[in-house]
DNA sequence: TCAGTGATTAGG
DNA sequence: CTAATCACTGAG
């Protein structure tokens, strides 16, 4: 597949399951402080699937925080943790489906509060839509690296099924 | 191992 | 209104 080409809406309107490892390799392309481009690949990621994943925030129902997330796919989900930490994610699926990959890392960048704070990214990223951004959107790159799989992190209160779902993909 | 930090949510 | 919770990080 051609290289700098931007992944359109159809890309996220699939299961998460599909789109989290399909996202490892990808470039994220974001407007920095300065205006510069910066172009970043995600070496990390984990899949946040539906109201049945106790893990998923959309479990509680919708809510006003998770009200994007149960929009069609294409739409980044911002929201804050511990006080202090932007967590990244993409809306996958069609709409009524909310499912979210959290972005972990992308190269150089590890753990999904220090690459937010690293890349200026905060609530007004909430809602964003990936299509027609001009400050932030991902780009097809042509390489598939080879990449493992395992549980998520940090979702401990989740109970024994769905905090040892394999769902974090990672270089 | 554990405190920091404040938005979000359920409940009274 | 109160209080618990939290998809994390860095210090010790």
């Amino acid at each position: 597949m051609a290289s700098g080409k931007r992944l359109s809406r159809d890309f996220f309107i699939r299961d998460v399951l599909e789109v989290a490892p399909d996202l490892i390799g990808k470039n994220m392309h974001i407007r920095l402080a300065d205006k510069a481009i910066g172009s970043f690949q995600i070496t990390d990621v984990e899949a946040y699937r539906g109201m049945e994943d106790k893990a998923c925030h959309a479990s509680k129902g919708r809510t006003p925080r998770t009200e994007v997330m149960f929009r069609q796919g294409g739409r980044l989900y911002v929201y804050l943790v511990y006080g202090m930490y932007w967590m990244l994610n993409v809306v996958t699926a069609e709409e009524n489906h909310p499912q979210a990959v959290l972005i972990r890392g992308v190269e150089n960048l590890s753990g999904p509060g220090r690459l937010t704070k690293s890349l200026g990214i905060d609530r007004t990223f909430n809602g964003e839509d990936l299509d027609v951004s001009e400050r932030i959107w991902f780009e097809e790159t042509g390489v598939n690296p080879a990449f493992n799989t395992g549980p998520r992190i940090g979702i401990d209160y989740s109970g024994d099924y769905w905090k040892t779902r394999p769902w974090r993909f990672y270089v």
